[in-house]
DNA sequence: ATGTCAGTAACGTACTGA
């Protein structure tokens, strides 16, 4: 079962760019992130035409997230617990079965910038920095719950998290950055410390390896990259693992996202 | 040295969020 990431910026922006990648890629499933769209605007068609069942969890301009699977999409669950005042659209969940039941569970992880914090060195109340930090608990305290089912579980999307400095072609330009600052990376340890396995980093370790590069300044001539966007596997899950790849020259193509996906393989 | 893009509100273009 081949499972991929992709932060699409924009889903109707994106037509020609996915559905070739869907093309070529054939994940058995996939998880998109910014979809910058409604569940009534989504094209449904453009996922649908090529034999996918679709659940889509939309928003009205901006973040979103969707599911897309080859098998049946069950259990779909949208939102992350613990804030029913949150509105916005970054989780979704559902499970596949093949010859194992996989958990995937698609995530938009916030960016967290401006990092605003007090004179104290606290996040402000309120901040977007505040929000990404809160976010994260949430996010552990779900993985947590997870973990106890002790089945075959995937945790993948755009986690707006640097993990280390070989992750950024210039980790001295995000040293302030909320992807990189030290709560962030702290509360992403955390989660890895719960004992979930970092798929692509038990594969290929070693600087170089991106999955964003921003649109200005020539950042992908010049591989100026970070590794934002991660895969992470219940112990059930990473038992299964064949691959894990990042496919990078998608950010090559024609009308690119800023992210490429990335991808398992796993022997489910 | 600078460099972008998608979407919104609204039909110009400034604004947001990345």
């Amino acid at each position: 079962m081949k499972i991929a990431s992709f932060n699409i910026n924009g889903v109707k922006a994106r037509a020609d760019a996915l559905g070739a990648w869907l093309d070529a890629t054939q994940p058995d499933v996939a998880v998109l992130q910014e979809i910058k769209s409604t569940d009534e605007t989504f094209p449904r068609a453009l996922i649908e035409d090529r034999g996918y069942n679709l659940e889509t969890h939309g928003q009205k301009g901006f973040n979103g997230v969707a599911i897309l699977s080859k098998l049946p999409l069950e259990d779909v669950t949208r939102g992350l617990p613990g804030d029913d005042d949150d509105i916005q659209a970054r989780w979704i969940e559902a499970t596949v079965v093949d010859r194992r039941a996989v958990r995937i569970c698609g995530m938009y992880l916030p960016n967290g910038n401006p990092v605003e914090l007090d004179a104290g060195g606290q996040p402000v109340t309120g901040g977007k920095y505040a929000y990404k930090l809160a976010w994260m608990e949430r996010l552990h305290a779900r993985a947590r719950d997870l973990l106890m089912l002790e089945e075959p579980c995937v945790l993948l999307g755009d986690y707006n998290i640097i993990p280390q400095p070989e992750d950024a072609a210039r980790p001295e330009v995000w040293r302030e950055d909320a992807l990189f600052r030290p709560e962030s990376r702290a509360a992403f340890r955390r989660l890895l410390n719960l004992g979930f396995t970092e798929a692509f980093r038990t594969r290929t370790p070693g600087p170089g390896h991106y999955t964003f590069w921003d649109y200005q300044a020539g950042a992908y001539q010049k591989n100026h990259g970070i590794r934002i966007d991660h895969i992470l596997l219940s112990p059930q899950g990473a038992d299964l693992m064949r691959d894990c790849q990042i496919d990078a020259d998608v950010r090559a193509g024609d009308k690119p996202s800023d992210h490429v996906p990335i991808w398992v393989e796993l022997d489910a």
